[in-house]
DNA sequence: GTTAGCACTCGGTACACTCGACTGCTACCG
DNA sequence: CGGTAGCAGTCGAGTGTACCGAGTGCTAAC
């Protein structure tokens, strides 16, 4: 572990070079609040702790950068959590004040709220629609060989899939599966729907049986929606354009983001730093987020994604926020 | 207008320009096909080229580099249309033999499929549902103060809006609306409803009006579904991160981006060079265009947007073959 | 244990210089 | 008179050198 001092060296070096980006020497650090030594004594602690593997030189005559478990260290030994400028408060409570209307759309609004409370990548995961109570599902004639299966969810979504029918299929067969399957399914839970009993017709029974095959497995084609706002914001995270186009290339393969912040968030993390994050070209990255609740049940995840020297306080401070009010509202209705 | 050499000159220029984004020598040119003259004479065509405002010095020492007119010279006098190359044939007959599925899953690969035959940015601006058939409308309760007016079109989207319902409104009111509204609304066109007649019943009737105002009105927060692809391809296009990002902060409003293809579309145009667009940011880009229709009629636009240098007959190319394709598959359902 | 002092390292900047890819111009040629 | 070869001139890019300054590690003194 590290003595009070080396901590306390450790943090100032964190704070100035998430504020400047560039390397930190001993006199800055010297003058930094909360160390009263002198900039010799400094370089000393820190030669210890480029040792121990918290900082290192991005070459020799020039100051100390931290390292991965430097910056790990200085997330794990936060003071008490920064509260958010009053700014930022303001701007929070004006948004879940003014969003209404759909559930996507409000989502979509959110991963662009939190670009704009921290200055990085804003991204939210919609709810699995796994615990949702079935409130309607009907089939919908769209042409002599199609239908469109439609269900409307208790928490406002809607999920839809199209039925490929068996010529003959009439208007009537339509109507009596939608019949059917509300008689049976209206109320369920998505997914621990019971069984559905035949009817005895069997051109219905398939229809109905075709419908559950489309609900149940959750087609690679599908995913879960993930929601990313402020992408721009990446572009000015990095000078190197190489690394800013690697980062986009990920951002845009939705499965790839739901898979990576749902990896985070079983590891039990609330911050995945550098290699952490498991996804190489996320190695200059960081990644905080925090799970957001419906009626007390875990249902999705939001977060935000930056350099790895981004302002860690502010950033675990607005997902914080921001993932209280989402499951305050998304709770109420 | 331009003689035959002076536009075989620029015509060499700006595909070499493409081809190598390093401003273009009078001995480049003379070793083009189509130019069959000296350096010496390319440099005096050239000189003339420039004083006309076609082509453009970086500076005094260096070769050429086509201005915006130029750009727009070159596309206009394209030789005829150039095809695409087998691979790309191959993947989009690929592509529309693989893809099922929503429509909107469908228009968000497209645009990745535009991406990856043009190595650009995918644009795809989803059917306006104006002329689309109502197959089904209904109301669902979600809780006691709010329901889901949900709206299914004949071209297979889904249309939903939150209705909030005064207290009091119970289910039998909810069931009789949505009886009313599918009587009266089924069978006819989203943008051109009849009136509906009243029932007679103040609180039914109150709920339906609430239904068909927002179905009317489209509200500002929800605008028309654009799905873009490819935005990492940006990043390697220009090596300013400045431009990167500008042109990234463009394409995350949805309302910009679609009302930019309008725009475009409108004026007749298949492409749009520089300040063409109409936007400052997009000063150093070049967009094509093109509409593609279902059942013959305008339903939405495709389109690729790179830099001003990009290849413009493959842009057109590969547009103009998945728009056809698009409009293909939209059609016959 | 802490600190002042000092020699040393090395990236960044400024500058001079060269190199090479251009151009525009002029004179010549068919 | 249009086209071409030749030539002087321009200017960016690349290179070598010197210098400066921020920052370090070490040592000796407090």
């Amino acid at each position: 572990m590290l003595d009070e001092r080396k901590a306390a060296i450790l943090r100032a070096v964190v704070e100035e070079y998430i504020d400047t980006a560039q390397p930190v020497g001993s006199a800055h650090v010297a003058g930094a609040s909360g160390v009263d030594v002198s900039p010799a004594t400094v370089r000393n602690e820190m030669a210890g702790l480029e040792a121990d593997g918290y900082l290192r030189q991005p070459h020799t005559s020039a100051g100390r950068v931290p390292t991965e478990k430097g910056y790990r260290f200085f997330v794990d030994h936060l003071r008490e959590p920064v509260r958010l400028p009053n700014r930022s408060v303001d701007e929070v409570r004006e948004f879940f004040g003014r969003t209404h209307g759909e559930v996507e759309q409000m989502l979509a609004a959110t991963s662009r709220l939190l670009s704009n409370l921290t200055n990085l990548t804003g991204v939210v995961v919609a709810p699995g629609p796994a615990d949702a109570v079935v409130r309607s599902i009907q089939l919908v004639t769209l042409s002599a060989t199609a239908a469109l299966l439609v269900a409307v969810y208790s928490d406002g979504t809607v999920e839809k899939h199209t039925i490929e029918m068996p010529d003959g299929s009439g208007e009537e067969r339509v109507a009596a599966a939608t019949a059917h399957m509300s008689a049976h399914l209206a109320g369920t839970v998505r997914d621990a729907a019971p069984p559905v009993p035949a009817t005895g017709d069997a051109a219905t029974d398939d229809l109905v049986a075709r419908s559950l095959a489309a609900l149940g497995g959750r087609p690679d084609d599908d995913p879960e929606h993930v929601f990313v706002g402020g992408t721009a914001r990446m572009a000015q995270a990095f000078d190197a354009i190489e690394t800013v186009r690697e980062v986009l290339a990920i951002l845009e393969q939705q499965f790839v983001v739901v898979s990576l912040l749902r990896d985070v968030i079983d590891r039990g993390l609330h911050v995945a730093i550098g290699t952490e994050t498991g996804m190489a070209p996320l190695a200059e990255c960081a990644l905080v987020v925090a799970p957001y609740d419906i009626e007390g049940e875990r249902a999705g995840t939001i977060g935000v994604l930056g350099p790895t020297r981004m302002n860690y306080p502010q950033a675990l401070a607005a997902v914080a926020v921001v993932s209280n009010r989402l499951s305050d509202r998304l709770t109420e209705g």
